[in-house]
Order: C-alpha cells, then sequence, then structure tokens
DNA sequence: TAAAAACCCTAAAGTAGCTTTAGAGTCAAC
DNA sequence: GTTGACTCTAAAGCTACTTTAGGGTTTTTA
C-alpha cells in the first residue's frame, strides 16, 4: 500500500509517517520504480503502535527502545509493563492537577459574573494573588 | 528590583522573563548605569498575570489579547470570562480523554501480570488493535 | 583589597514533534 | 491531453521556552 492509504488507516498524516521514518521509528519501505514508498503487514503493525504510543504520549524516544524490544520476541516483556505503569502514574497526576486547576478556575469565575468593565474584574484581581 | 528578585517571586526562569519581554508580553523595564533592568510593582502585576495565564495554559498570544484589555480600565471583561470559559470546558474534555485512556490502560496492563516474554506479551499484540 | 562567587547582559542555536512551504515528478480519469 | 489527486525531497516554521557561548558587574569572602 502506498503512503496515503496507510496514513488514512492510521488517522495520521502522510508527513508524519514520513518523519517517523526520518527519526528510525519506521524502517524504510521499498519503492516503486517512481520511487512510491510501498509498505506491507509489519509496516502497518509497527506505525500501529507507534500512533499507540504516541497516543499514550510516550516519547518517541522511548517509542525508538520499545520497538527494538518489540523485535526481540524471546526477550521480556517487563520494560513494556513498567512504561505503561509509568504512564497510569502520570495520568493519574494530571488527572488531579487537573482537577485542582479546573475547582480553581470555577471558583474565579464565580467571582465574575455580570458585565464589568475591566477596572471592576474580580477575575484580574484575584490572578494576581494566586 | 532586578530580574533574578522577580523571577524567584513568581517561580519562573529568568530566561523566560527575558523571553516574554522580546514577545510583547512585558513591557521593557528602566536599565541600571551598568544595563541592568529594574522592574517595578506594575511589571510584578503583569507578569503575575501571564504566568498565572500560562498555568492555565493560555498561549502567548492569547494571554497578548488579554493584557491589551488589562490596561485598558473601562472595556468589558467579557473576554476574560470567555477565555476562562473556553479553558474549563477544555480542562472538562481533557480529563475525559485522560480517563478514558487511564481505563484503557488498566484494561490492558491487566493482561499481562507475568513475566512473559515479547512473543507472548498481550499488550504488544493488543495495541495492534486499539 | 583582591579574587572568587553570584549575578546580569546579548545573540544565536537547540528542543520535541511535528507542520508548512517550495518546487517538482507521477498517475488515473475525463 | 490535460486536469487533479497523489507522491517525492529538502528546508524552514511552529510553540514556548532552554541552552550555550562569551562577556560584563556586583557582592561576598578570605
Amino acid at each position: 500500500m502506498k503512503i496515503g492509504e496507510l496514513s488514512e488507516k492510521l488517522g495520521i498524516t502522510v508527513e508524519a509517517i514520513r518523519y517517523y521514518e526520518k527519526e528510525g521509528l519506521l524502517c524504510a519501505p521499498d519503492r516503486t520504480a517512481s520511487n512510491y514508498r510501498v509498505y506491507g503487514e509489519h509496516h502497518l503493525e509497527d506505525l500501529a503502535f507507534v500512533v499507540f504510543c504516541r497516543g499514550i504520549d510516550i516519547s518517541l524516544d522511548e517509542i525508538r527502545s520499545l520497538l527494538k524490544l518489540k523485535h526481540s520476541p524471546r526477550e521480556s516483556c517487563e520494560p513494556i509493563n513498567e512504561a505503561i505503569d509509568d504512564k497510569l502514574i502520570e495520568i493519574d497526576k494530571r488527572i488531579s492537577r487537573l482537577q485542582a486547576l479546573r475547582s480553581e478556575l470555577q471558583r474565579l469565575r464565580a467571582k465574575c459574573l455580570g458585565h464589568n468593565t475591566i477596572a471592576q474584574c474580580e477575575i484580574i484581581k484575584t490572578s494576581l494573588i494566586i
């Protein structure tokens, strides 16, 4: 399949695919006589893994290591478990932070319900203290 | 006060302050004879607003507009309310997305509890389908 | 009082993870 | 046979800073 088809299947841009190849996250595919990239199933598979990892915000650097692992079937899969455990911890932290921010913003927003001028705006006054 | 003191008061780096000045988010302060920046209260105030906005992930571009507003006391503060309302909506979306991701990852993680090899790893197999 | 430590300055390049731009070739359809 | 959709490369642009390099100034300490 050509790059456009691959990009549609995975919901990422053509440019991102070429970028991943350049960054060594996707091995270079064969080319047609006219120099078009031609991808096979294993490209789709690897790229799906990359897309999945990016979706949970794993860095390209870490994906490179995980891919190396993915290509060594006899190795232990512990590092993958660890990466996911790390992500879970990070996600929990991010959720807490967002929830704290949310209530802070709501508290702030409640201070300015009418149509005031800037000079009267409680949000501006308050944001100086936070 | 000098740049180091300002940076400590607001918990941001000296470089970030100089960057904000270069980007027109903080008006250029006076200088000492030896060319050091000297800040006053209004710089602290404006910069606190910038730091607050950055904390809720408002872009520098939008902060520029909000600052213009902040400096026009007779204008309506509606745009500030709107910016905060937008942020609240965005935060809610982000929280939901993170929570969905969290349960997805937990489901995935539960599939690989032992010490398996990559070839057996359910996470790798599953991530291809997500 | 001298020298070391801590602070300040500018300009430019680097960072992540792409996207955009520019310029050009290729392929299917009407 | 040409229009339009697709592909190619290389380089620059994006956000919001941080880092680096190279050089002054001020404060502290021996």
